[in-house]
DNA sequence: GTTGATTGACTACATTTGTAATCGAAGCAG
DNA sequence: CTGCTTCGATTACAAATGTAGTCAATCAAC
């Protein structure tokens, strides 16, 4: 299963779910200028996901090409539930709610979401 | 605002937006058993809070009474903010996708919702 | 071939977090 | 009063995390 991910090392696992695979210095570029992050730090993280046995290395040459090793819906789905129920008991429509008056949720959202529920009832 | 205040001391946070105000002795029972935390625990974590600004301490006798110091509703939509941009790129829907994928949401979730979003359209 | 850039491995180190023990003051039981 | 109990304050300390530096090997370019 892994050992769960940091917020940091998350930001590494989700460039690899957006493409794999990548060596650190693409990682680098990717997420380094965005957190301010020197290439030596990503190379931190990656080595600790590494070790978490979230993210493989293949050899290729003298470098390592990256590749997530944990399905991204199942670390998602994860995290999401223990974020629900850590703030909100498990209840996921309070959150909505919150999200909601907070206007993070834009109308296209809303449709989304109500697209989502009818498929979800039938 | 007052920093973040990581996961254990979320749940005292909680607890107090549950009831208010509350002693170092009250809230060991109410979370410290279900943590598996000691009475010293919670107090640390109290302490941590009351530092942070996130919860205020006044005196009662020889005793504190606690109350948070931030607003329950604007905490949980920080928090919930910042938890679907790290996860889901900040898009809600997804997020609901992947609960509903794992089965975290049931009949009445989904009811809840539905009626909420019906609401937020007008 | 010698030099300069690149790469992973290893090391470093402060901060935050989890988890608690200890200690001195203050209140309570008798 | 006198000893137990209860508080908060202080201190402890390992693990996780954030953030990097250093170093030796290697590759690429002259």
């Amino acid at each position: 299963m892994a050992e769960r991910a940091s917020e940091s090392e998350m930001q590494v696992l989700n460039a690899l779910w957006d493409e794999a695979p990548l060596t650190a210095t693409d990682l680098a570029r990717r997420i380094g200028k965005a957190n301010g992050w020197t290439l030596a730090t990503v190379k931190t993280l990656i080595a600790r996901l590494v070790q978490k046995g979230a993210v493989t290395a293949e050899a290729d040459g003298r470098r390592y090409l990256y590749r997530p090793a944990v399905d991204r819906a199942e670390a998602m789905g994860e995290e999401s539930q223990r974020f629900v129920d850590r703030l909100f008991g498990g209840r996921v429509s309070p959150m909505i709610a919150h999200l909601a008056e907070r206007e993070a949720l834009t109308d296209a959202d809303i449709e989304e979401i109500e697209a989502l529920l009818r498929r979800l009832k039938s």
